[in-house]
DNA sequence: GTCTATAGCCGGATAGAC
DNA sequence: GTCTATCCGGCTATAGAC
């Protein structure tokens, strides 16, 4: 990924500057946008926080707007990219990567708040509220394959389609995670989550079994 | 309540255009700040929407800022008023009356985005983020008694303090509003939160019936 | 491509008549 | 208490030198 370029046909193997300035803007605008929410970053902070001067943004992004859609699509390709790839590696793999992304985020304030605010604005751009809901589609697929696999080497029916227990999954980790960047007194242990998703799964198993195994009258 | 004053110390009983006058510059600031975001409402449009001047609210809250406060406050005061008084009403009402405090705010969509709006401005302003933070802990403690009689009335052990089951109740449901409202596709269907909880609360009950009920050695 | 300087606009807040 | 008119500061975006 940061290794020389294969053919060289331009020299971008250094830091070019060039690279080199969108990076630090793209940095820059993630912690000023998470800290100060879309409307009330000003672009000339984010200039001062990576820099650089006003204008250079307006050269290389046309406008704020066009910024902050940048910033969104990378993070949401970097993750995306970062949990398939964990899924070609191995069983195991798929599941980790899918937890470390989940996890950093929660651990990041930025990290958490960004996120809280591009579903903000995503809510009141519809274009980017489509590319948003397009992008939670695909995560919940990936975590649904990671149900499939893990009932099937268990070894028992949950009664209910993959997706819908990785909704479950992913909307208790997101709730979870407002709740403890709140600071909620007498928050939960650190190990809630998990102590949860197990107790979903051997709930759903246990009312499948009881309730209806395929094949019965 | 919207009887006639008791004593008529003074005759607050009509309309007197104040108190009238005070709602709808709340409900109107409940809209706008909802769709805009806080900072991209601007007080000449609340102003607009509620059918007064700028200066009216100004005189009446001293700032943008403490016109959210107020908005803000009195939503969670309401919503915690209806819950406990549900709690005092009878056993059956409380669960009743949780419920429709969360499916009224999942439904209505500037509710949801209110809900989100006051979780950003309170995770920027320390002094918001105490005041909702015990808001949240008020209401994770009326879920707290309800499954305390729901275990005590079914007879079963869980194996984990209340709050933690109620804590993940709460989070399971407002990370559910989350996906609902960006409306991604396939979405899943609307009794998945009960079936969830359902599920939960089996596994829990199974998981503590062969891990070791208390008082085993 | 990147800078400085500035245009043009809009927002929060206030003054003062009624 | 409510209005209209206005101030002032900060914002996005652009122009033009280098």
């Amino acid at each position: 990924m940061t290794g020389a370029t294969p053919g060289g046909r331009r020299r971008e193997t250094r830091d070019d500057g060039v690279a080199r300035t969108r990076a630090a803007l793209l940095a820059a605008a993630a912690d000023v946008f998470a800290e100060r929410g879309y409307d009330g970053a000003s672009v000339d902070e984010i200039a001062r926080a990576a820099g650089v001067s006003v204008g250079s943004i307006y050269s290389r992004f046309g406008s704020k707007q066009d910024l902050f859609r940048a910033l969104m699509t990378g993070h949401l390709e970097g993750d995306l990219h970062r949990v398939r790839s964990g899924m070609d590696a191995g069983p195991e793999q798929a599941l980790a990567e899918l937890e470390t992304v989940l996890l950093e985020t929660a651990r990041s304030r930025p990290a958490t708040l960004l996120d809280a605010e591009t579903w903000a604005v995503a809510m009141r751009t519809p274009a980017m509220r489509a590319a948003v809901a397009d992008h939670h589609r695909r995560v919940r697929d990936e975590a649904a394959a990671m149900v499939a696999r893990g009932r099937a080497a268990a070894g028992v029916d949950l009664g209910v389609p993959d997706d819908e227990v990785a909704t479950a999954m992913i909307a208790l980790f997101h709730g979870l995670v407002r709740e403890y960047r709140l600071g909620v007194p007498g928050e939960a242990p650190p190990d809630l989550y998990s102590r949860m998703v197990h107790a979903l799964a051997t709930g759903l198993a246990a009312l499948a079994a009881d309730g209806g195994p395929p094949g019965e009258p």
